[in-house]
RNA sequence: GGGCCCGUAGCUCAGCGGUAGAGCAGAGGACUCAUAAUCCUUUGGUCGCAGGUUCGAGUCCUGCCGGGCCUACCA
């Protein structure tokens, strides 16, 4: 096969925050693909950067009292520190705000506007006239106009779902000052991508650029319409590069940010002599992105018309990631299952995580589950029970000799796992790891197999035999140095540990085809640690984030206090509130668990006056029925008592049959604003406790209450 | 409201028109070289539900149910 040259990108991340394990499943996806490709003789350049610009890191910056560039400087050596503790190795690891950024971005500006795709307009936005600046729409909050639910985004209500403009959210105000905004109008300007609608139409549509799924969804969902235009521009103050001859205009973030992959590949041209031209103006030179699919339509879209018109490459195939979840579940900082790469690295071995994720991997954009249990036994059962074992059973009975002159007859063993490399290389190539996973395990069985067959260890206990135990463990140790082959991508550790036993260098993919012979074997060195479930559980602790300080009672949570957060004293583990103290000291044998208080940590303490405008009363359920179109609702009829009847809507279906329900009492908030719902309206809410799910339990009075009665 | 993806053994998934598969877990046995590793045997599924196409359907088509994601006067 003729050498290829591939240029490889992994998304750049946000310079606001940290690497977690959710970021590493791209990284270690993209460096494993391109350790395979050179692995196979081709050259392959891996190219990152952080993104640096915007609001959100301008708005940091001010909060820390620093300039933008000392926390993107520090957040730069945090990330590279991460990576490197995960063998993530970049040929550069630049930056969005660059010299070499601020450069092309210009030029591709410039290619843009000469080629008639920029136009300017009027964008009215929400500003903040303390803070002197717009606000995005995660940045205003407000009462949601539709439902009345307090303290929502700009956006949209997480309460009734509804959307709307932040102009419309009641009393809003900015979260950066607390200030109301008012709304300001200010040039923007924009990308016209609809001038290049069948450009795109091609290019998402033939083969091999897209996931087929992928291309499908932006057919249908973008290019089967107009192309709306993209705005690419924000007015001053913001954190970015002013554009040429617009001051106190500054590129969008996302703008800037993949314009940073060419940024950092020029970076690595010119540390390395390497011709610039050769890796973006040059149609055999490939480029692959690896990114998630949170980002897909940037990549798809407006990225190929910047790259178009501005006469450079365009990507070869965009890989697309699911997301991560942790047990069936979205990461969570409360659960201790949103880890930083930093603590993971405190507690487990990367190798672990990093042969996980490739056995869980596919070309498909599902999401990709870790669960912990899984994670050991996949990382004890296959990498230690079958292929580490495979040398560590072996080689000892060699170790100080050499392997055989002549390779052994071993059943065609070598030479079927020579073929199979192909098959294992293929599946690399199109990011199926899980199958090369699933082919390289196959392999190891087989060799266990033969060791098992040919029982070294019986051998060994005659010395007449000495020659024959040579040839065993040249065959075992030779199909080990395959496997090892095989999985250097994922394991590049063990790829050098390999070749330090053996004693032979193993570097390219076509050392799978030839058996190892007459070399000195090393005395066997331990390659790699067992997984221990309380090592990881001790990581999902430390992991664990309390609450936000809204009390003292909040930040006494459990015993998973982070080191080095200004935690209070143990002391204030023990609740302060009187009535509650007494209780609990009375009703000693129950042991509570801290979880539900630190899943929704107590509010911010209000006045006796604030919460006596909460009308709770006692009501009976008088009838109960299924809402059939809904997935979560009751509607339920209740009795205040005499002839007053309210209708409430509750989102209890699933966890309360409709009949159980009725005749009993209930706790109602009364007061509540009505709401309007799909099915009706809801006049106020039934009060139960839990999390929500299945894990709801209604409150109901003790005997002796009348439907009507207030609670005070 | 619309769109996309997914729903196969307890768990994670492969199979995508021709007699239901793998790994892990479970059960029984063997071995003792090895990081309580390995090997053999074995239990286990009306392939979400209902129709249709076909000589034949996890596999193609339609509808429905369930899960996830995306997007909302629009695909």
């Amino acid at each position: 096969m003729s050498q290829r040259r591939i240029l490889v990108t992994s998304a750049l991340p946000y310079a606001n925050g940290h690497i977690h394990i959710g970021h590493l499943v791209e990284y270690i996806q993209t460096d494993i693909w391109v350790r395979f490709q050179r692995l196979r003789g081709h050259r392959c350049v891996y190219i990152c950067a952080d993104d640096t610009h915007g609001t959100a890191i301008m708005i940091r910056a001010r909060q820390e009292g620093r300039s933008e560039e000392q926390v993107i400087a520090d957040m730069h050596a945090a990330h590279v520190r991460d990576f490197a503790g995960f063998h993530i190795e970049f040929d550069n690891y630049g930056s969005t705000h660059s010299e070499e950024n601020r450069q092309l971005c210009a030029e591709i500006w410039q290619a843009l506007c000469r080629a008639g795709l920029v136009v300017q307009r009027e964008v009215s936005q929400l500003y903040d006239p303390v803070a002197g600046t717009f606000l995005a729409d995660r940045f205003v909050r407000g009462t949601c106009p539709r439902c009345g639910a307090a303290d929502q985004f700009g956006d949209s209500c997480d309460r009734c779902g509804s959307t709307y403009s932040p102009s419309e959210l009641v009393g809003a105000r900015s979260t950066l000052s607390g200030a109301t905004p008012e709304v300001r109008a200010a040039p923007h300007f924009f990308i016209q991508t609809e001038q290049l609608h069948d450009f795109l139409a091609e290019w998402t549509q033939s083969a091999g650029h897209l996931h087929e799924d992928v291309a499908h969804w932006v057919a249908a969902a973008f290019l089967s319409q107009p192309l709306r235009d993209w705005d690419v521009s924000r007015p001053a103050p913001y954190f970015g590069f002013e554009i040429p001859d617009a001051p106190g205009h500054y590129w969008y973030v996302w703008f800037d940010a993949p314009i940073g992959y060419i940024a950092s590949t020029l970076q690595w041209c010119r540390r390395s002599g390497e011709p610039f031209d050769l890796w973006w103006r040059h149609p055999e030179t490939e480029i692959h992105h690896f990114i998630g699919k949170d980002i897909t339509y940037f990549h798809t879209l407006f990225w190929p018309v910047m790259l178009k018109v501005a006469g450079f490459n365009l990507p070869r195939q965009v890989h697309i990631h699911g997301f991560l979840t942790v047990g069936g579940e979205k990461m969570s900082k409360s659960k201790g299952t949103f880890v930083l790469a930093s603590t993971y690295l405190k507690h487990l071995d990367p190798a672990w995580l990093r042969y996980y994720y490739a056995s869980k991997l596919t070309p498909k954009l599902d999401d990709l589950d870790l669960n912990l249990e899984e994670f050991v036994a996949k990382v004890n059962g296959d990498l230690v029970g079958k292929v580490v074992n495979l040398a560590s059973r072996t080689a000892r009975f060699v170790q100080g000799g050499t392997l055989s002159a002549a390779y052994p007859e071993d059943g065609g063993l070598f030479s079927q796992a020579a073929a199979e490399g192909d098959a294992i290389a293929d599946a690399y190539e199109a990011c199926d790891y899980n199958r090369a996973m699933r082919l390289i395990m196959a392999l190891a069985d087989r060799a266990n197999r033969y060791v098992e067959s040919r029982e070294p260890w019986t051998l060994a206990r005659d010395p007449s035999r000495a020659g024959e135990l040579q040839d065993v463990c040249t065959v075992a140790l030779n199909l080990f140095r395959q496997i090892a082959l095989y999985l250097a991508p994922v394991l590049p550790t063990l790829q050098k540990q390999t070749a330090e036993l053996l004693a032979a260098p193993l570097q390219r993919w076509e050392e799978a085809q030839r058996p190892l012979l007459g070399t000195a074997v090393a005395p066997f060195k331990h390659m790699l640690g067992r997984a221990d479930i309380k090592h990881v559980l001790a990581m999902i602790e430390e992991s664990r984030e309390q609450p936000a300080a809204a009390s003292p009672l909040a930040q006494g949570y459990g015993s998973t206090r982070q080191a080095g957060s200004v935690a209070s004293s143990a002391d204030s583990f023990a609740p302060r509130d009187d009535s509650s103290a007494g209780l609990a000291e009375s009703a000693a044998p129950h042991v509570d668990r801290a979880a539900p208080l630190a899943a929704e940590p107590l509010e911010a303490e209000i006045s006796f006056e604030d919460f006596s405008r909460i009308d709770l009363r006692v009501a009976r359920v008088i009838a109960a029925e299924d809402v059939p179109d809904s997935k979560k609702l009751l509607r339920l009829s209740l009795s205040l008592g005499g002839d007053v009847h309210r209708t409430v809507f509750a989102g209890i279906k699933g966890v309360y049959e409709p009949a159980s329900l009725v005749g009993r009492l209930v706790i109602y908030a009364a007061n509540l604003a009505p709401r309007q719902m799909r099915f009706g309206t809801s006049q106020g809410m039934v009060l139960a406790a839990g999390p929500g799910g299945k894990d709801i339990y209604l409150l109901s009075p003790d005997p002796g209450a009348q439907p009507g009665q207030r609670v005070h």
